[in-house]
DNA sequence: AATTTTCATTTGTCTGACGTTTAAATGTCT
DNA sequence: AGACATTTAAACGTCAGACAAATGAAAATT
């Protein structure tokens, strides 16, 4: 691990890029004890400033965990699902509110990436993750249900399908996509006509999961994608009106 | 913006979460200035220290980007799909390479996402990329090429199908499934004639593409991933044996 | 008017210090 | 000997103050 000091960049990023690549590469495998700050310090010929900076920038990428007391230090971090999960849905969500990103496009992103799911999800759904869907659209037909109630459920609804799939790295990489959705989902303010029709669709997906016809849900969920897209330009055509 | 002094947590995290939802909610929007760490140390009655190990958490994350001298300081970062498509590739590899994820269930989730681009490639395709998959394709079929080109080739060719469906929502998720399998693809060792099979099916889908059949595209992928599984189970099998 | 110089501001880095946490080592009592 | 309390050393978390380097604006000069 070499630093130059001469470099235009900073040194603490230089050490994070180091020891990210020591991980990245296996060189420092899931749970080793890194070198104490003070240790570090020395071996790079920088501040325990300068190494802090750098290992925050790691921790920030779930890439260690620190530990306080004697026998602390910093330990490289087995990267959960979990984490990537919320690591994704961030940088996804982020990505779509600053780069303009019309409804349209992150629809039909959102809709082809689910409707991948559907072979396998009509395949392997276990009884678990159909009692999900059909626990989420029971409480998306309640009267009352806030618009905010309403897009959580939805969430969860898509969720559970892409879980259904068992395969941990789609859900992980789905994740981002819909979850990421949601707030441009916000956007559209549901009638109470257009929540029934997408129930009624949410149900026949079930009953595709239920009866493993994996391209009925392939169909139900192109409906829905237009439907979504049609209620987008509604929406889209009303602002312009205003 | 409040911070609690007595929180198990540590102060840096604290203020860089401060920030982040600051930036999320829309509170603080692109290219705007933060406070110069001198004033946010006073804000949140800290020292510049911990400050600056905020900054440095959400520096990691590609939300802010700073700049030294007067008038400089920290700025709200426009996050772009290049540096997202980086943080997504990181972030899978690591998952996969730290999970222990099957070959089995790595493959599958690529193969399904691709799935999902073809009814849209075949409709958008452009010179362009299809110039670019017959490009490699022609690459992949040198007697010389090293398993490093031909894996590099491979991820290349599969970039171009995805990024011909016009959508970089898409192309952004897709990346981190197809450049994280690369190391896994990798340790397959190609034989020249497993490196045959494959270059004739990507013919098949580069001509599928220019002909605009998307279910063509399917099916073909769906043959590459049923024969990429079975080198990854005669790679296993072999293993085993020694 | 164009160029150079000055200058204030801000980040990057360093030093040294102190508090807090933590687990191991030690000591004490039964 | 064994259980419990105490000490202690290692390590991180935070702080205060300092200096260097970069940088753009404003002032001075040609």
């Amino acid at each position: 691990m070499k630093i130059d000091p001469k470099s235009k960049t900073d040194l603490s990023a230089q050490i994070a890029k180091a020891i990210r690549d020591a991980i990245v590469s296996g060189a420092l495998i899931v749970d080793e004890r890194l070198p104490s700050e003070a240790e570090m310090s020395e071996q790079f010929e920088v501040s325990r400033a300068t190494v802090r900076e750098a290992l925050k920038r790691l921790a920030a990428q779930s890439l260690i965990r620190t530990q306080r007391g004697a026998f602390g230090g910093a330990f490289v971090n087995r990267l959960s699902f979990e984490e990537a999960y919320g690591q994704q849905i961030t940088t996804s969500t982020l990505l779509l509110s600053m780069n303009a990103v019309s409804f349209e496009t992150a629809c039909e992103a959102r809709f082809a990436l689910e409707r991948a799911c559907a072979p396998l999800a009509a395949e392997r759904r276990s009884a678990d993750h159909l009692a999900t869907m059909r626990a989420e659209i029971f409480r998306q037909t309640q009267p009352g249900l806030s618009d905010e109630g309403w897009c959580a459920s939805d969430v969860a609804f898509h969720r559970a399908l892409v879980d259904a799939t068992g395969n941990p790295v789609l859900s992980y990489q789905l994740a981002g996509a819909v979850e990421a959705m949601q707030p441009l989902m916000n956007m559209i303010t549901f009638t109470a006509r257009s929540r029934e029709r997408i129930v009624a669709l949410h149900e026949q997906i079930a009953d595709h999961c239920d009866a493993g016809d994996g391209t009925g849900i392939e169909a139900t969920l192109g409906d829905l994608a237009a439907y979504t897209r049609a209620l987008g330009q509604e929406m889209a055509a009303k602002r312009r009106a205003t």
